[in-house]
DNA sequence: CGTAGTATTGACTAGGCTCAAGGGTGGTGG
DNA sequence: CCACCACCCTTGAGCCTAGTCAATACTACG
């Protein structure tokens, strides 16, 4: 259980400020930062925002993980990434002027500290290194999501399992990975029972072991064999 | 037949400069981009960059078509994206610092503008005007390709047929779609003979009108019905 | 201890891929 | 200018991956 009262986070002392797109601020910068931000608790499954609505401002990860999805015609989530401790969230909408085109929210519950708009145009415009972060972090997820496409295009969803099970390791390390079956077929882009068996597959040849919900990869070498490329 | 011996376009007097990054440029800048540049021809089929390879500078479309791909574990092409006149192709790289993820190729005989790295990291430090288009247009790039993900991972290939062909159709405007079937299909994201089939299909129902290897949208409601969403 | 959500299993179907063979067409060189 | 060759396009047959529907087990929480 997360501390509930944890609502005010100093960002000169936050202790995942080292991975985030905040690494390189300054005394100054920190003190700027710290008093633009507020900082509040998540219960699982709560939105952060919502595809087509109007962005205010950009969400930095405390503690906790959060989905970000688009729904397909179907309703049917398509989740595109899982954002862990120090990440920070939404600021592409920051810039394209345009409504959120996905959808974010936690997968357990979660601290995150929010920033507004303003303030963080602000920021931009007077430090050069953190905008050179954010454009090659725009730039290192455009590389990302074009190999993502193309994995959905020419994986078959046992190789895109394989694959997704390793992302998922390294991001949920040194936990075990625990998503629901449902938010992990969305990851992969399969259907729930499909998924299902796959896992059981991918146990009975010694790849995972399942411990109810939570999965552990057990033979990282074999499953990069299995992902392909 | 282009103009081959079009090596030295005006990037002020340049007509597709209007939809270009560079369209906010004042008359100094102009100066500036127009010596940095280099204009050449480029035959149909000949590669502007390849996966891998370490970025030297951005490409300026002047005219023709340029495919962006990445190849599969089974060498198949997964096209992300088709660049017309006025398009900045391969900026990307240049904030990363990694080698290029992405191939691109001329689909086309083409008259494509070049302007190193080191250029261009000027302009975007001179320049605030372009760099904020620079960023919204990575912003934008990339609230595509989480949509393209989706679609990938839930449309039908018939789905996803209908759905490029009015993309295409938009991007060749105001002439035919002329794509290789093998293209077509590796922009689809299917298999050359499902590609044809489905043609077949969309012809038999007056979607689309087929003058051999160019293709004509006849019906844009109906490809947008049967696109979904 | 019930109830709602989550997970699992089975049976069936079909969309789309692969392999293989045949038909067109445009570009080039003689 | 024409013939040939290489490449592109098209069609057919068969198979298999993975999606859907439906029923049943499990689990956590109030």
């Amino acid at each position: 259980m997360l501390d509930k009262s944890h609502k005010n986070a100093n960002c000169a002392t936050c202790e995942v400020r080292s991975n985030s797109l905040f690494s390189s601020f300054c005394d100054d910068d920190l003190v700027e930062l710290n008093e633009s931000k507020t900082c509040s608790y998540y219960k699982k499954n709560q939105p952060l925002f919502i595809e087509g609505n109007l962005p205010r401002g950009v969400f930095c990860m405390h503690q906790g993980k959060v989905k970000i999805f688009t729904r397909g015609d179907s309703g049917k989530e398509q989740i595109i990434h899982i954002a862990k401790e120090g990440e920070v969230i939404g600021f592409r909408a920051m810039f394209s002027g345009d409504p959120y085109k996905l959808s974010a929210s936690t997968l357990e519950e979660s601290n995150i500290c929010f920033i507004t708009k303003e303030n963080f145009l602000d920021m931009i415009d007077s430090n050069a290194t953190l905008r050179k972060g954010i454009m090659k972090e725009l730039s290192k997820e455009l590389g990302e999501r074009a190999v993502f496409i193309t994995n959905m295009s020419q994986k078959s969803v046992r190789e895109r399992l394989a694959y997704s099970l390793l992302i998922l390791g390294d991001i949920y390390k040194p936990d075990l990975i625990n998503l629901s079956r449902e938010d992990l077929a969305n990851f992969v882009g399969t259907a729930t029972e499909t998924l299902i068996r796959l896992l059981k597959d991918f146990k009975d040849k010694g790849l995972i072991e399942i411990h109810a919900r939570k999965l552990e990869v057990l033979d990282q070498n074999k499953l990069i064999h299995l992902a392909g490329k």
